[in-house]
RNA sequence: GCGAGCGUAGCUCAGCCUGGUAGAGCGUCACCUUGCCAAGGUGAAUGUCGAGGGUUCGAAUCCCUUCGCUCGCUCCA
C-alpha cells in the first residue's frame, strides 16, 4: 500500500516536472535515451542556484578552499591509477534457466557430478535443439535429478517433450560455473565496464582509448601540486570542483536519480597525517568532544575533520530546505568500505522510492595521492615547514612513542591485506621508518576527506521535498487541492512574480512593468498578466515561486495613503501584506539570501 | 542484460477484447471579462495513437521487431 502510494507520488512529481518545465527526457522526439535527462527552464534555474550556493558555501565563504575546473577526458592512465579500470568492471553471468544474475567471481564454488548434454530433440515434433547444456548435482544424487533440470532448460528453448542427447558425466570440484541453487550451467562471464569509452584523435583504435571521467575527484588529485604551488594555500586546505561525470550504469532508474550523465559537486580536503598533527599540536583531538562543530583547530586528526565535514554538509542541506528529519546519516560498516576508504558516511534522503544516497563523505587517507605518485612517477608530497620545526623540537621519547604506534597500525593494515605474519613486522617497520625520515624533513603525502555530492540527486530531493498537495477551503466553503512547491527561497527558480491586478488598465500594467524592472536586476522575476489574479498565484505555486507582488488601484493612489504600496503575497501561507515599493527590494533580498 | 507490465493531445486517461480511419477532462494561446487565491464568455491550436515492418480492401485495435517507461533480478566509488 505504502509502495503504491509512493509510486503515485513519484508519478505526480515526474508529471509536474514535465508540465512546468523542470525536467524533460533527453532526446525526446527520438524516443528518449535511457539514463539521460535535460533540465527545462525552471529546472535550469533551480540547478544553477543549487550549484551556486554549494560553490559559495564551499569556497567563497571560506579561506581554505579554492576551485578547479578540469576536463572531462583525461589521460587514460589516471583511471588505472585510481583503480577504476579494474574495479569498475565486474564480470557477470546469468543462470540459463532462472535468469538470476551473479557476479562471476562471487559464485559459491560447487562440487559434485556434472552431466553434459549436446542438445535435445522433441520426439513428437522432430524438432531439435543443438545447444549444449550441463548440470552439476551432488555426487550422491541420482542422474535423474540432473536430467530433470536439463529438461527444464530445453523446454525453455521451445521443446514440448524432451529427449536429452549425448549425456556424459564427470566429477567436478570447486567450480564456480554452476548455479548453486539448481546446478544449471551459467552463461560465460561477460565484463561490465561502467566507464564510458571514447577515442581521442582521428583513429579509433585501442591505442587511443580514453574515458569520460566517472568522477570529478581524480582531476583534483592530479592537479593537486599545481593548485598548491599557485594558490598560496598550505595544508590543511581543499580544492572544490563542480562538473559532469559519466557512468555506464547497468540500470538507470528512479527518474533522474541514477543517470548515466550527471553532475557532481566534490571537495577534496587535504589534511596533515595524524603523526604530523601530533608533532605540531600534541595528541589529536577526540571526536567525542564535539569540538568538530566549531572552527577547525590545529589538533584535529582525520577523524575529527571527517566528522566536521559531515556536520558542514548537513548544515548546508538544512540551509536549502532539507530538514534533518528527511535526511539520514549512514556510517558504512568496515566490510562495506571501498578499497580506498578508511571511513565513509553517506548522507541519505528519504525519497518516495526509498531512502537513497545524496552524498558520500569519505576519509580516503593518502590512497589517491599515493597511487598517482606511483603511476606518474612524480612526487605529490608537500613540504610543511611548521611540521619540520615541530618535529625537530619533539623530545626523543615522544618521537619513539609516535613511531611505535604508527608501526603497529601499519602492521595491522598489512596483515589485513594478507601479508604473511613472518614478513609483515619487518615491512611495517620499514614503511614507518621511511615515513618518519621524510616527516622529520617536513615532507609527507596529505590525507584527504572527500565530501562528494550529486547535484542532480540533490535537485531531485529538493523537488520531492518541496512537492505538496494542500486542501484549501475558500470563503464559499469549497474545498480544492492546491499543488505547491515549497522550495526554499534560496533555490527557487523564480523568486517573485509581478502581477498587475487587471491587464485591461494600462496604468496598472505600466506600474507593474516598472516594479518588474526594479526587481529584475537583482533576482529572477516572472511577469504575468494573463487571467484572474488567483490563477496567476496558483501557477506560481506550482513553479515554487515564494513571492508574488500585485499592483492594484491603491498602488496608483486611489486611496492616497496607500499610494506606491503593493500587495506582497507569500506562497506558503497564502497570506498577504501591504508594503511600499521602496521597501520591496530590501525585503525580498533579505528573504532569498 | 533477463523477466513481467505499460506507451493514445502539454498532463491524466477512454477507445483496443469484438479492425472501418481518434475522443474526454484539465492545461495552453488570443480577445473579452475579472477590484486579490485556479473552475466566466468567445474563439483557436495541438496527436506520424512510441517507432519500423507484417496481415488486411482497411490497423490505435491483430502479429513480429525495435525504442522508451515502471517494477523485479542484478549492479551501484
Amino acid at each position: 500500500m505504502a509502495e503504491v502510494k509512493s509510486n503515485e507520488l513519484m508519478e505526480k512529481i515526474v508529471s509536474l516536472c514535465k508540465r512546468r518545465g523542470f525536467v524533460f527526457q533527453s532526446s525526446e522526439p527520438y524516443g528518449g535515451i535511457q539514463g539521460f535527462w535535460d533540465y527545462g527552464p525552471l529546472g535550469t534555474e533551480l540547478k544553477r542556484n543549487v550549484k551556486e550556493l554549494w560553490w559559495q558555501t564551499m569556497t567563497r565563504f571560506r579561506d581554505d578552499v579554492v576551485g578547479l575546473d578540469a576536463t572531462i577526458i583525461m589521460h587514460p592512465q589516471i583511471w588505472r591509477a585510481s583503480g577504476h579500470v579494474d574495479t569498475f568492471s565486474d564480470p557477470m553471468c546469468d543462470c540459463r534457466i532462472t535468469k538470476k544474475r551473479f557476479r562471476a567471481d562471487q559464485v559459491d564454488p560447487q562440487s559434485g557430478t556434472a552431466y553434459h548434454y549436446t542438445g535435445a530433440v522433441d520426439p513428437s515434433t522432430g524438432k531439435s535443439v543443438e545447444e549444449p547444456f550441463s548440470v552439476l548435482i551432488p555426487s550422491n544424487k541420482p542422474p535423474e535429478s540432473a536430467r530433470k533440470v536439463a529438461t527444464q532448460f530445453f523446454v525453455l528453448r521451445g521443446l514440448k517433450e524432451v529427449q536429452l542427447q549425448g549425456e556424459r558425466s564427470e566429477s567436478v570440484a570447486d567450480s564456480i560455473r554452476y548455479n548453486p541453487d539448481n546446478g544449471a550451467l551459467l552463461t560465460e562471464p561477460r565484463p561490465f565496464n561502467l566507464m564510458l569509452k571514447t577515442y581521442v584523435g582521428p583513429v579509433a583504435d585501442e591505442e587511443n582509448v580514453a574515458y569520460l571521467r566517472p568522477e570529478t575527484a581524480q582531476a583534483i588529485f592530479v592537479q593537486f601540486k599545481n593548485v598548491l604551488d599557485t594558490s598560496r594555500q598550505t595544508v590543511p586546505f581543499g580544492i572544490a570542483q563542480v562538473g559532469k561525470a559519466f557512468r555506464n550504469e547497468v540500470t538507470p532508474r528512479n527518474f533522474t536519480f541514477r543517470s548515466r550523465e550527471f553532475e557532481q559537486m566534490e571537495l577534496e580536503f587535504f589534511i596533515r597525517p595524524d603523526e604530523a598533527v601530533e608533532a605540531l599540536a600534541g595528541p589529536v583531538a577526540e571526536v567525542s568532544l564535539e569540538g568538530w562543530k566549531q572552527e577547525p583547530q590545529p589538533n584535529w586528526g582525520w577523524e575529527v575533520w571527517h566528522k566536521y565535514w559531515v556536520e558542514q554538509r548537513l548544515r548546508f542541506y538544512e540551509g536549502i530546505g532539507l530538514s534533518r528529519s528527511t535526511l539520514e546519516e549512514y556510517w558504512q560498516k568496515p566490510d562495506e568500505l571501498a578499497h580506498y576508504a578508511r571511513a565513509t558516511v553517506d548522507i541519505l534522503y528519504k525519497f518516495p522510492f526509498g531512502t537513497q544516497e545524496l552524498e558520500g563523505i569519505a576519509a580516503r587517507g593518502d590512497f589517491d595521492l599515493t597511487q598517482h605518485q606511483k603511476h606518474s612517477g612524480k612526487s605529490f608530497e608537500v613540504f610543511d615547514e611548521e611540521v619540520k620545526n615541530a618535529w625537530a623540537k619533539l623530545e626523543e621519547p615522544r618521537k619513539l612513542e609516535i613511531h611505535q604506534r604508527t608501526t603497529a597500525v601499519r602492521l595491522q593494515a598489512l596483515l589485513k591485506k594478507g601479508v604473511s605474519a613472518s614478513e609483515a613486522p619487518a615491512q611495517a617497520e620499514a614503511e614507518a621508518k621511511a615515513f618518519f625520515e621524510k616527516l622529520a624533513k617536513g615532507h609527507y603525502l596529505p590525507h584527504v576527506i572527500e565530501p562528494s555530492a550529486g547535484a542532480d540527486r540533490l535537485i531531485l530531493a529538493l523537488i520531492c521535498s518541496a512537492y505538496e498537495e494542500e486542501q484549501v477551503t475558500d470563503e464559499k466553503g469549497k474545498t480544492e487541492t492546491r499543488v505547491v512547491m515549497r522550495l526554499h527561497p534560496r533555490v527557487a527558480p523564480i523568486k517573485v512574480g509581478v502581477f498587475p491586478l487587471l491587464k485591461n488598465r494600462p496604468e496598472l500594467v505600466a506600474k507593474a512593468l516598472e516594479v518588474r524592472d526594479l526587481l529584475r536586476a537583482h533576482m529572477s522575476v516572472f511577469y504575468d498578466d494573463a487571467g484572474a489574479i488567483g490563477r496567476r498565484y496558483r501557477r506560481q505555486d506550482e513553479a515554487g515561486t515564494p513571492f508574488g507582488v500585485t499592483i492594484d488601484f491603491d498602488t496608483l493612489g486611489e486611496k492616497p495613503e496607500l499610494k506606491d504600496t503593493v500587495t506582497l503575497r507569500h506562497r506558503d501561507s497564502m497570506k498577504q501584506e501591504r508594503l511600499p515599493i521602496s521597501e520591496l527590494l530590501t525585503r525580498l533580498l533579505a528573504a532569498i539570501r
